[in-house]
RNA sequence: GUGGAUAUAGCUCAGUUGGUUAGAGCACCAGAUUGUGGUUCUGGGGGCCGUGGGUUCAAAUCCCAUUAUUCACCCCA
């Protein structure tokens, strides 16, 4: 047999057991604020229909999707043409009825129109569970990575848009880490595309302005002049692109510039409104109106979010908005849905540079017995029990071996006691207590242990 | 899908204009220390120099191909 070198495919990784621990700091302090702000859990398969998933991403996401070949004879459905002509797409839908779901909102929206009748509207549900994407792998973009969803769906009220805030600031607030929340609303975008008269190319448009402090003001013209934006309708939205100001001012100047768009001016409300509430508590994260936050993703109708570290530069760690319509392809009119997604990876890699993990978060086991030999662990395991009983994690080395083989570890595992009972502790029912921290030792009876290490 | 960079020990990397037996740090194992870890000292195991071809008396080093990794673009958490 030939040796073969072990490794995972790209983009994905696996995680130690220190890497483990934290990542679960993150999922548990994500998931207590989903929960302290009444939301339920749900899960959904990781595989979904391929037609449940194509179309509802755009081109680019269509080609992002991981696909699953079909089992048994998946050629079956094939032509001899079709194969020779590498005609792609249909050969795709020819050989592949599934694929690995490409986000959480997508699948929600089909469980809650599979399941309307089981659901109590408005449903507020959170959702932690891995997502994949067929891409380039590079710094902070994995192709199996984790979101952490929370969505409410059949209510309008923008209640919802400002409970997403208050989450936002909470969870980051718990997680230690200094964020930048950034709103827009989709309305405005088509406001301003409706004024100056490129309705049909409001896509083109705010995905070209979005990229305006990535590559300047030179190069979104240009976008637009290849997307076929006349000059004229650049030139109007030239003031708008620059817009700068407190949010406040760009409001003003926005309500100004879209007074004969109805929609425009309703995205102008809702945005003033949310800024306006969002005033009514303490938030611990900056909020900015950034018109030229318009995110790829189609399905968004009303209000759009965007959270970014200001310590680490990593794209945003999470993301989200208001989408009215996204049940409809599954047969349920009229239900609007709002939802962010908390990167739970980049969130990882913004703690871990950042060295933002509390110290208790990478150890779980507090203490350990040395192992001396049968007649000690026949003493041992009965104390164990007892210990482990009152909520202490504990464990005894499963081997007699070298106690210094038994410390070291103790020590890499990053155990804080250790307890050593040999002939002479047996004789006093006692127990030798060694904090390893400190290097102090001491000899205590049971109840007396249990106490010291429960407070 | 497009472009750049890299590939040497488990990890991070040295390796001279091509020239003896390819090195270091960390990690690992053992001993100094038979009931005590972290620090220190001593010793040890580990390498088809990514893979295939070419040039040369001679290739880790130069050339070509290939694969993998990585960064950026597109897009996105």
């Amino acid at each position: 047999m030939t040796k073969q070198k072990p490794s995972i495919p790209q983009g994905t990784r696996d995680f130690l057991p220190i890497e483990t621990l934290k990542r679960n700091y993150i999922f548990d302090s994500i998931r207590n604020i989903f929960q302290k702000y009444a939301y339920l859990p749900i899960e959904t398969p990781a595989i979904e229909k391929l037609s449940t998933l194509m179309g509802k991403y755009g081109e680019e996401g269509d080609r992002l999707l991981f696909k699953i070949l079909n089992s048994g004879d998946f050629l079956k459905k094939t032509t001899n043409d079709d194969l020779i002509n590498k005609n792609l797409s249909k050969l795709t839908n020819q050989l592949c009825e599934k694929g690995l779901r490409y986000d959480l909102t997508v699948p929600f929206a089909r469980f809650v129109v599979q399941h309307r009748n089981d659901i109590n509207f408005p449903f507020k549900r959170y959702q932690i569970q891995p997502v994949w994407r067929a891409d380039r792998p590079q710094k902070g973009r994995y192709r199996e990575f984790y979101q952490c969803d929370v969505d409410v769906v059949g209510s309008n009220s923008l209640l919802n848009e400002l409970e997403l805030i208050q989450i936002i600031s909470d969870v980051f607030t718990v997680l230690n880490i200094n964020t930048i929340t950034k709103l827009n609303n989709r309305k405005i975008l088509s406001g301003i595309a409706e004024i100056i008269g490129e309705s049909d190319k409001i896509v083109d448009i705010t995905i070209a302005i979005d990229k305006l402090d990535k590559i300047g003001l030179d190069k979104v013209y240009e976008e637009l002049r290849r997307k076929n934006i006349s000059d004229d309708s650049i030139k109007l939205i030239e003031p708008i692109i620059n817009l700068s100001g407190t949010n406040e001012q760009k409001i003003d100047c926005l309500r100004e510039f879209l007074q004969d768009s109805d929609i425009g001016l309703s995205g102008v409300d809702e945005i003033e409104t949310m800024l306006d509430y969002s005033k009514l508590f303490e938030l611990n994260t900056e909020i900015e109106f950034d018109i030229t936050l318009a995110r790829g993703l189609n399905y968004y109708t009303g209000a759009i979010f965007e959270v970014k570290s200001k310590d680490y530069a990593i794209g945003s760690i999470c993301g989200g908005g208001r989408y009215d319509d996204l049940t409809s392809v599954f047969g349920l009119k009229d239900v609007s849905g709002v939802g962010i997604s908390f990167g739970a990876d980049r969130i990882y890699d913004v703690m871990s540079n950042l060295d933002l993990f509390p110290k208790k978060s990478n150890s779980s086991t507090k203490l350990m017995f040395v192992n001396f030999g049968i007649k000690e662990e026949k003493h041992c395991l009965p104390l164990l029990a007892k210990i482990r009983s009152s909520g202490i994690n504990s464990e005894i080395y499963p081997d007699k071996a070298k106690i210094k083989k038994q410390m070291i570890y103790a020590n890499k595992k990053g155990i804080e006691y250790v307890a050593m009972v040999g002939e002479d502790e047996i004789n006093e029912s006692k127990i030798k207590l060694k904090n390893m921290n400190t290097g102090k030792q001491s000899l205590l009876s049971i109840d007396e242990l249990i106490l010291a290490l429960t407070f």
